[in-house]
DNA sequence: GACACTCAAAGTGCATGCAATTGAGGCGCA
DNA sequence: TGCGCCTCAATTGCATGCACTTTGAGTGTC
């Protein structure tokens, strides 16, 4: 396939774009947990624009499903539910494997380079802090679906791996990141060799176990509030927010 | 798999959804053909509110990928290249072979109504134009995505249909939707049945002579401007609009 | 007649202001 | 003490205003 020309950015003006990335790493890295609230004018302080920015910004990330918008509510850190979850990587499962099965085999130098240096300081990373590893580990997958050139394909994967790296910090025990690192490594041979069926199953399983490391548990581990723990016992799912605990149906 | 609760709207506000549907739907149905100018104002005022609001539904579009903003410039209907469309199918096949996997025997009777309806739906509305006609045909894919109740996943699927609805305005040689129908039928036929192997390849071959008829030749067929033609003659990329016609390097 | 330059009109980028909604603490009452 | 109501600060929803950028039509020059 010939080569394409690089994807120009997406990004449509700017400064919400600086808050939009800040904000994604922070979530990811779980400086901002799952819940954290996030309002507006806070942020538009903290990064010295108005509220209209950071709306615009917070509008961008609940897009993307790293936060929630709740109408006349702060908005907050999502909390995806353990199906939620589990769908999510069932959807990056079938994306990443596109992703090697586009690149086996068609890596230049430069390529395997970059992914190497990328898997080294993951590699350095290991004893420093989770979440920074989980960072790194997230952005290899990223930096993969970058080499495709697909503006479309690289979006995907980049949302559902933010998502699955959220999903992380919810349900996971505490990681263990050195088996991902060689998994990571055997990719990049298998894709530089360009054995595509190779890769492929490699990719499914290097996920597979990633996800089945992570959502151990169906239960709520923690950081849930009572309400998301008593939503399987509310009656409709439709009216959100029915239950107040001990007195109740405070319908509206 | 236990039946989940139905998944929430994820529409942040309110209008600003109105907004979108409204020109989700005319941009699907060729009523705003690709590079159709969207100015906030003008936005704002056909739909009664303000730029403010505007502005976030064009935000929202641009995010699905069918607008382009560009900073500064009047907003458009998004033009995806041949390579986008190819690209946007590809992700498609994938996703969408995803929702009949997890859906292959576990239609209730109600859903299975509510497929074959649509289906008749199509076929009625086969001697109407060709907008609709497509139109009704990615509602089916969607449709089916729905069913799965996986909220992560009727939402990429949307988005890409909706990419590809877009991309059949632009390279499709005229509709002939009936083999769709059939298709559409016996997709349904073999999710009754359970027959996930059946009902996978279909999907996949359905989606995919879609795709061929539909990506007929690479060159851009019709309505595309002078500066898109010319495109491919340009020296990089990445300084975007350099040409003029007879004089040009029009550098700033 | 074609090119270059100028300038006003149109449009976006962003901040701010006002109204409406929320939810949390305080107060009264049993 | 426990429960419910009420009020008010905090926060969002949205419109508007000002500054800056782009556009393209008109004008002058060769």
């Amino acid at each position: 396939m010939a080569p394409r020309p690089a994807s120009k950015t997406a990004v449509p003006s700017d400064k919400a774009g600086v808050i939009c990335r800040a904000l994604r790493r922070a979530i990811i890295e779980q400086a901002l947990a799952p819940g954290a609230k996030l309002p507006e004018d806070s942020l538009g302080e903290r990064f010295g624009v108005s509220r209209t920015i950071a709306r615009h910004a917070l509008g961008q990330l609940a897009a993307e499903g790293l936060v929630e918008l709740r109408r006349n509510r702060i908005a907050v850190v999502a909390t995806p539910s353990w199906q939620e979850a589990r769908d999510a990587f069932d959807i990056r499962i079938e994306l990443e494997r596109l992703v090697v099965r586009q690149l086996a085999g068609k890596l230049t130098k430069a390529q395997i380079a970059e992914l190497n240096a990328h898997v080294d300081a993951e590699d350095r990373a290991r004893d420093g802090s989770d979440a920074v590893s989980i960072r790194l580990a997230t952005e290899f997958h990223i930096l993969l679906a970058n080499m495709t050139n697909s503006p479309i394909l690289v979006r995907y994967v980049s949302e559902v791996a933010y998502r699955c790296c959220l999903t992380l910090s919810l349900y996971s025990r505490p990681h263990s990141s050195e088996c991902a690192i060689n998994e990571h490594r055997a990719i990049i041979a298998a894709l530089v060799k360009g054995d595509e069926a190779k890769v492929m199953s490699l990719m499914h399983s290097h996920l597979d176990s990633v996800a089945s490391r992570a959502l151990v548990a169906p239960a709520p581990p923690r950081g849930r509030d009572l309400l998301d723990i008593l939503a399987p016992y509310a009656e409709e799912g439709e009216s959100e927010r029915v239950v107040k605990l001990p007195k109740m149906v405070r319908a509206r």
